[in-house]
DNA sequence: GTAAACATGTAACAGGTTACATGATTGT
DNA sequence: ACAATCATGTAACCTGTTACATGTTTAC
């Protein structure tokens, strides 16, 4: 139920509208928790059912602007202080890595090599995103920032590791 | 539909049974991609009725022991090298990142301290298990290291930016 | 006037989880 | 005899994705 509390995460820091929550998720959540329109809606609707957020504000085009109430605060942080994450595992990149022997050995050093090569493009992508960023704006600006680190170190860790691993399966 | 080419990749390397294929789940791969056993069960009947695999032996107790067809291999091999990993990016631990200034300094403090903490925890654990495996069982031995490698890796780096985050957060 | 951007909502489907339900065989 | 393990199957529910559907306002 984590798109719940990412709704009430980002309008912890001022209220919105679901389409400027929609912007927020493809933008500054993408590589975190990306979640559709059409999710999005539906939830803020079920939230504000829920008595955690309340229309603070009705625009034109039918703006709905959503606010977090006492209660959904309240429910933020105790999801962030009293419930454990659950790291999800699923990695369909390192499934693949188990069945690379009923490839031929060139298959299975390609795999590696474009994992490696993928990983690169998306420091360098990460990197872009890093400098390009306003570094000042919001609650968000510093957290931003900490996750960021985390994905450009994840991106390192897995080049350097496909490349091990190319060379470990080269041996066998 | 990842968990249908799971089960081809262990089908690869030798027959065997839905209630064989659960255990290779909760082993080897429930680190990678986790299934539950009406999972396993329900996607084998439809693997077999669109002649992926087949029942190449009843034994008793009415088990049913599955073979990979040519057209399994066929898929499987497939799936390997004309189809891209779709890189699931979804993590509850970063998530929560984002909304740890609605926390208090010492809240914050603990929650990264923690992550560190069981990050360390799980590289001992993965470190264990490393030294338990008998490196010769069949063609998933090499891979099984090569995606052990990867999780030990893994657990260090986030341990390191964990620490790393905690200093950044106390000076904020 | 018309295209782009703003703005919301719903329906069908796919994948995964939990729980229920049943029965056979082996080891002590 | 009884418990543990082997072995399969189904139903209800939840989450997420894709596609459909509609209408308004702004900028050129």
């Amino acid at each position: 139920m984590s798109l719940r509390h990412a709704l009430l995460g980002l309008l912890s820091d001022r209220p919105a509208s679901g389409y400027d929550l929609l912007k927020l998720f493809d933008t500054s959540l993408a590589n975190v928790w990306p979640a559709t329109q059409s999710q999005i809606y539906t939830e803020l609707t079920k939230l504000a059912d829920d008595g955690l957020l309340s229309v603070s504000n009705e625009g034109s085009r039918g703006r709905k602007e959503y606010s977090l109430t006492d209660e959904g605060l309240a429910e933020l942080r105790h999801w962030l202080t009293e419930t454990k994450p659950k790291q999800s595992v699923r990695s369909e990149i390192l499934l693949r890595v188990f069945f690379l022997s009923v490839l031929t050995p060139e298959q299975r050093r390609g795999y590696l090599d474009n994992l490696a090569a993928i990983s690169a493009e998306q420091y360098d992508a990460l990197r872009r995103l890093y400098d390009s960023m306003d570094w000042d704006e919001g609650n968000l600006s510093v957290q931003g920032k900490i996750a960021l680190e985390y994905g450009l170190r994840f991106v390192t860790m897995r080049r350097e590791w496909a490349e091990w691993a190319a060379e470990q399966i080269n041996q066998g």
